[in-house]
DNA sequence: TTCATATGTTTTATACATAAAATATTTTTG
DNA sequence: CAAAAATATTTTATGTATAAAACATATGAA
C-alpha cells in the first residue's frame, strides 16, 4: 500500500521529466531541422540499416504501428530523404531507405539532438548517467521477460 | 564528447522505458475501461479541483494545447463524466468540473492505475523508488529554473 | 465612450498514433 | 492445382497533439 505510493511518485516523476526533455528536443527539432521526433526516430532506425528495411520490420523497430509507418514514410518519401524500393521476389513488400541526401541530413541533426540531450541531462555526472542506465536497462529486462511470460 | 553519449544512452533508456510503461498503462485503461491515457491524465487533474478549472487552466496544467483540452473535454462531456459550467462575470471563460457519475468512474480507475505502476515499478524496491524519484525532482527543478533563465 | 489591446475559447490545418478493415500477394494444404 | 490461410501494406475511422487563425468578450487608455 505504501509502497505502492512510493512506486506511483516514481512514474509519474519519469513521466514529467521525459515528457519535459522530449517536449523540448520535439521544439528543437521543429525550430532547427522543421521535422519532427517520429522522423528522427525513423531516420535513426533508418541509419542503422543502410541497406534498408521493410515497412514491417520498421513497424517492430520502432513500436508503432503499420498504419503510422506509411504516413511518416510518405512524407519523408516527399521530401527525398527516403525511399521505398520493391524487394525482388515478393511484390507484397517494400524495402525503405535513406537517400543520400537522407543520410547527409540525419548527421546533422543527430550530432545536434547529441548536444541537446547532453544539455539538458546535464545535472548528472556521465558516472551517474552511466550507473542509471545500467538500472533501467534491468528494469526494461524484466518487464521484457514479464511480457514473454504472459504472452504463454 | 564521451560524456554526451552516455547521456544519450542514458535518455534513450529513460525514453524507452517510460514508453514502454505507457503503452501498457495505455492498452490496460482501453482494456478495462475503454478510456485513453489523455483522459485519465485529465479527470486526475480535474479531481484535484472539485470546485472547476478554467480551459486555460487546465491547459496550463495537462501542459497540452488550448485545441486539444476542448477536444476532450468535449468527449468527457459527451459521456456525462464532466461537464462546462459558465463563469459569474466572464462570459468568455467556462469552467470544467468531473460530474458525480466522473468522480466516481475517476475513483475506480486511478485505484487500478495505482496496482498496474506497482506491478510495472515492482522491479523497485519502495525505497528505491523514493531515492531515484528524489532524484529527478531535481533534475526536473534545474531544468524548470533554466527554462526561467531562457525566458529572459 | 471608444478604440486598441489583451484574454479565453474554439476552429482549422497538419502530423502522429492506434485498431480494424480492405487489398494484394504469397504460401500452405487438401 | 485450387481453395484456404498467412503475410505485407495501405486505407479508414477515431483520438490525441501542435500552431496559428478566428471569434467573442473584457479591459485599458486616450
Amino acid at each position: 500500500m505504501t509502497n505502492s505510493k512510493d512506486r506511483l511518485r516514481l512514474w509519474l516523476r519519469l513521466l514529467k521529466i521525459t515528457r519535459g526533455i522530449e517536449s523540448r528536443l520535439r521544439d528543437a527539432l521543429r525550430r532547427e531541422f522543421d521535422s519532427t521526433l517520429p522522423r528522427f526516430d525513423m531516420m535513426a532506425a533508418l541509419s542503422r540499416h543502410p541497406e534498408g528495411l521493410k515497412m514491417s520490420a520498421l513497424s517492430g523497430v520502432l513500436r508503432v504501428s503499420n498504419g503510422n509507418v506509411t504516413g511518416i514514410v510518405d512524407r519523408l518519401s516527399a521530401e527525398g530523404l527516403a525511399e521505398r524500393m520493391p524487394v525482388p521476389g515478393d511484390r507484397r513488400a517494400m524495402m525503405v531507405r535513406l537517400t543520400t541526401e537522407g543520410q547527409a541530413e540525419f548527421a546533422r541533426q543527430a550530432e545536434a539532438h547529441e548536444g541537446w540531450v547532453n544539455d539538458l541531462l546535464g545535472d548528472f555526472t556521465a558516472d551517474e548517467a552511466r550507473t542509471l542506465a545500467t538500472r533501467l536497462m534491468q528494469l526494461a529486462e524484466k518487464q521484457d521477460k514479464k511480457e514473454m511470460t504472459n504472452a504463454l
